[in-house]
DNA sequence: GTTATTTGACCCGT
DNA sequence: ACGGGTCAAATAAC
């Protein structure tokens, strides 16, 4: 999907490039941080809103330039491997495997079951909840495994579009073994797919249930979708590179936590990244990199498998922000 | 009827 | 060999 794939020295370039944008988009989150945290919680939030959008438009522009940055990357950097049966994008069963038409003496289905490539460095990246969430995002469950020294099983998801577009991106979702049982997410892989049910929207959402005081969903796209409403409504990422965060998430079992949502305070919201090569997927474009936190704690990491090593705090979220951003693989 | 979930089998990486 | 990730038939839900 990408034509243009960018040498060594193009790498080089864009590195300094995306530093300057991400840095940017620290700053502005910076500021963005002490209008919103700034703000007694409750009603008067609205008035800071205006301003809070026109940072949210820097911050935006400067990730969505980084991840575009970012998307001219070979995508063999970003998927070592790729499942086999969605190769091409196709659904399962119309792949022309099997070119030799060997006989399978047992069963051909028998023998495909499982068989795929695994993806060794996608970008993936962390996010811990004590209450699950909508990332609005469909998902529908594939697998679930019981995971060793853990006392829940872990359940696997990908994106309901993997096969009518292609889209890569799962996710597993596990109960923590912490006192308090905490959500955690983790993220392989962007989205690819037009979310047609929910359009892309920017959001930045102070009203989680159960805490309304300092919590901040911000998602970053690369297209521009007026923000128009900041408080108390819902924004989704234009292309959801990141996963949005809402508020409810209604669909199968992820919504059975064994512990009482209610209780749970939005601000214990954990997000990291940990995710090699570039941001770039089969995508062949110009949305990627919405990045959402809906939590006063809010952290992303990243690094490559690269020795040079690029870090800075975002220290957007609760001030424990811990932004890496080499692990964006764009070193 | 279609679509989603369950769950054991299967494959890959370590 | 083992643990983890994925597949896909069976089943459930709509």
């Amino acid at each position: 999907m990408y034509m243009d794939s960018s040498t060594p020295a193009n790498l080089s370039g864009d590195r300094e490039k995306i530093l300057q944008e991400l840095i940017q988009g620290r700053e502005s989150a910076n500021k963005l941080l002490t209008l919103i945290l700034g703000k007694p919680s409750g009603d008067d939030k609205s008035s800071s809103v205006s301003a809070a959008d026109d940072l949210l438009m820097k911050i935006f522009a400067s990730f969505a330039e980084s991840i575009s940055v970012l998307n001219r990357a070979p995508i063999e950097q970003a998927f070592d491997k790729i499942p086999v049966n969605t190769a091409g994008s196709l659904p399962i069963g119309l792949q022309s495997e099997d070119s030799e038409g060997s006989s399978k003496s047992t069963s051909v289905l028998k023998q495909r079951r499982g068989c795929y490539k695994r993806r060794k460095t996608t970008q993936t990246w962390t996010k811990t909840s004590q209450n699950l969430i909508d990332d609005g995002h469909a998902w529908r469950k594939y697998g679930q495994k019981v995971i060793l020294n853990t006392k829940h099983p872990r359940n696997y998801y990908r994106c309901t579009h993997k096969f009518d577009q292609g889209c890569l991106a799962t996710k597993q979702v596990q109960i923590t073994e912490e006192d308090p049982p905490m959500y955690r997410t983790t993220y392989h892989g962007s989205h690819t797919c037009q979310n047609l049910l929910k359009p892309p929207q920017i959001i930045l959402d102070s009203t989680i249930p159960g805490d309304s005081s300092n919590s901040v969903f911000l998602s970053f796209g690369s297209t521009n979708y007026p923000s128009t409403k900041l408080n108390h409504e819902t924004y989704y990422p234009s292309n959801p590179t990141f996963p949005l965060v809402k508020q409810e998430y209604s669909p199968n079992q992820e919504l059975k936590p064994s512990f009482d949502r209610n209780k749970s305070t939005s601000a214990d919201l954990l997000l990291t990244f940990d995710s090699s090569g570039p941001m770039s997927t089969l995508s062949s474009g110009s949305n990627h990199g919405d990045m959402i936190s809906s939590s006063g704690a809010y952290s992303c990491t990243a690094s490559t498998h690269d020795d040079s090593h690029h870090s800075f705090d975002l220290d957007v979220f609760g001030g424990v922000g811990d932004f890496d951003v080499s692990e964006f693989g764009f070193c």
